[in-house]
DNA sequence: ATTATTGCAAACGCTTTGCACTCCC
DNA sequence: GGGAGTGCAAAGCGTTTGCAATAAT
């Protein structure tokens, strides 16, 4: 199977708390892994309908919460009022800058940022367990072949 | 007047703008730098209707964007999914530690990261104009008093 | 058998839009 | 007088919810 690593490590999450193994589950995991770049729910749902692949609206919204939750993708969060969700390609931690006017997200990698947060969680005045962070740069990107104020 | 700096800096960004001058945005202005901590554009139009200053939600919304295109509020995120302003008190740059459980907010200075964003932009291999950037941090507060996990 | 999960449609909250009216320049 | 700005209500969008039907344990 494509993503056999993958369906273990969901598989064994689901049983752990205690929730069910069911096949709508894992259309929503492979359908999520599948997916280039950053993702909504609700994308991600059209795109499974135009697949062919049928799961209700609220099964895909349910499960990518799941499937964030046991690590396997991460939810992100670019300013326009919706939650985006990504496949993690693992320890390699990495933020993006967004261009606000194309839309266009470029990754990069902070090695620095981690350390920073763990400082800054230390020195907090009050018990506080960390849970993620997001860390995004705004602004226009130039891309005179992309970027619509540019072009 | 309470706000007659504040008045002045929006007066003269309209103008530079070619924007027109209206009692509404004047309204608006003064609401949003009266308000205590962060606020979503429809809880400040609620709280205007509250107080008997009716301008209506369009134009709140409209020229809340304006505040803080002209620097005088500042737009934030909070993954929540909608848009929060703030007051902006000028140089010192501060980010966001967001408890994912109660909604708490507490804020925290950053010196180091202005640096880091800095350093992250001049590295880029395209050309990027920068705008501003997000940083939160999320995870529980234990709060007892406070936070719905733990009371 | 029990009960978590599903599917569906309706409701939700925040935001944007269309259009006629207003009033700043 | 012209056109930007306003107010209102309706529509939009992503998301959540309620409930009856289904299926995993």
């Amino acid at each position: 199977m494509k993503y056999q690593k993958e369906h273990d490590i969901f598989t064994s999450f689901l049983k752990n708390g205690k929730s069910r193994i069911t096949p709508e589950r894992f259309l929503v995991l492979d359908s999520a892994l599948d997916y280039k770049g950053h993702f909504g729910a609700d994308e991600l749902y059209i795109n499974m309908r135009n697949n062919n692949v049928n799961v209700s609206r609220a099964t895909v919204y349910n499960t990518l919460e799941l499937i964030a939750q046991c690590g396997l993708i991460v939810k992100r969060n670019f300013g326009d009022n919706r939650t985006s969700y990504e496949k993690n390609f693992g320890l390699k931690n990495h933020d993006h800058i967004v261009c606000t006017n194309c839309g266009k997200i470029t990754e990069f990698e902070t090695p620095k940022i981690k350390k920073l947060v763990e400082e800054i969680c230390k020195n907090l005045d009050f018990e506080f367990e960390f849970e993620s962070y997001t860390f995004n740069i705004y602004g226009t990107c130039k891309d005179k072949n992309q970027c619509k104020k540019f072009r």
